[in-house]
DNA sequence: GTCGCTAGGAATAATGCAGA
DNA sequence: TCTGCATTATTCCTAGCGAC
């Protein structure tokens, strides 16, 4: 008797889907998390699978000084996930990791750090030392489109051509994919006519693309300097390197606590609109959170303007 | 050699969810 | 409602590439 095909295909697949499960980010992450452990094991000559929750924890321990505790909790369910995938368990909320990780944020804890919000008068002094060359109209509409629609950055990247429906009054901009949308069901949002001509993201978008000469695939690509056209789409890092070029040209500077990166397009977007009194939910819809917590802590920040309570108390 | 990127790795922030 | 956790995107840095 032959075996059945099929049952083979489909332990494949499923091996396959398995792989597939987590995003590419992640697994590259725990990767190195769990070598990292395991290589520290084997130089204290002891096993690494399975782990007793006391090993985890001296070697965070160790660890400790020279990461952030986002860093070590990353670490932790790198391990914990080295184990499941491995029939074996890592109880994580062992007192002996917890307790450590709790230790090691008390005593060397740094406030995190945060994307400064580039808010609306900052966008436009960005927009004004975008050249009318190709570059500049790219960066310009990079910059409106990104602050417009609260983009991140591999959302900016990964806007398509096709992605974009011209509508009378702005665009219908379709994002195939984000962090918050991993099955890729896809989300809308409208990105209006500005009110202003040089600050307009719809205006500045279509002047790029025309420009460009593009009229299919990625919509905001790299320009050498003898303003030629790549074929790829810009990298997060690409879009990165133009923002701190162009806040480099327009004086604005990053601070310690608070790069310059660009996720303050989207933060920024998010302070204006709550300091502009729209309504938590509507700036939700826009900028695709899901937890009201999320958007609030950007709210937080921008208390720490004009709208602070402590700038309303007559001090 | 310079410019404008891309690629890759390590570190860290952002995000949503589950459970207390 | 708050907190901690797991997951994922982003940042930062460095090296390198191709076109001029």
């Amino acid at each position: 008797m032959t075996a059945d095909p099929k049952p083979e295909r489909a332990a494949r697949l499923a091996a396959r889907y398995r792989v597939a499960a987590d995003a590419e980010a992640t697994v590259r992450a725990y990767t190195a998390d769990w070598a990292a452990f395991a290589l520290w094991c084997q130089a204290r000559g002891v096993a690494a699978l399975p782990a007793a929750p006391e090993l985890v924890g001296d070697y965070l321990a160790e660890l400790g000084e020279g990461y952030a505790r986002a860093t070590l909790r990353r670490k932790v369910a790198g391990i914990a996930r080295a184990h499941r995938l491995a029939g074996q368990s890592l109880d994580t909320r062992h007192t002996a990791i917890r307790e450590v990780l709790r230790g090691i944020g008390r005593t060397h804890g740094d406030p995190p750090k945060r994307a400064q919000a580039l808010t609306t008068p900052e966008i436009q002094r960005l927009v004004a030392v975008c050249e009318e060359d190709l570059a500049g109209l790219r960066d310009r509409s990079l910059l409106l489109l990104g602050f417009a629609g609260a983009l991140r950055r591999s959302e900016l990247c990964g806007i398509s051509v096709e992605n974009i429906a011209w509508k009378p009054r702005g665009i219908e901009l379709l994002i195939p994919r984000s962090k918050t949308d991993q099955e890729g069901e896809g989300q809308r949002i409208g990105i209006p006519q500005g009110q202003s001509v040089a600050t307009c993201p719809v205006r500045a978008l279509k002047a790029w693309l025309q420009a460009a000469g593009i009229t299919r695939g990625p919509a905001f690509r790299g320009v050498t300097r003898h303003q030629t056209i790549r074929d790829g789409a810009l990298t997060g890092e690409a879009l990165r390197l133009i923002l701190l070029k162009r806040a480099q040209q327009a004086g604005i500077r990053a601070t310690l606590l608070e790069p310059l990166s660009p996720h303050g397009l989207r933060a920024g977007f998010i302070t204006t609109a709550y300091r502009a009194g729209v309504p938590d939910e509507e700036i939700m819809g826009h900028s695709r959170h899901r937890s009201l917590t999320t958007m609030r802590s950007y709210v937080r920040r921008s208390r720490l303007g004009s709208a602070s309570p402590a700038g309303k108390v007559g001090l």
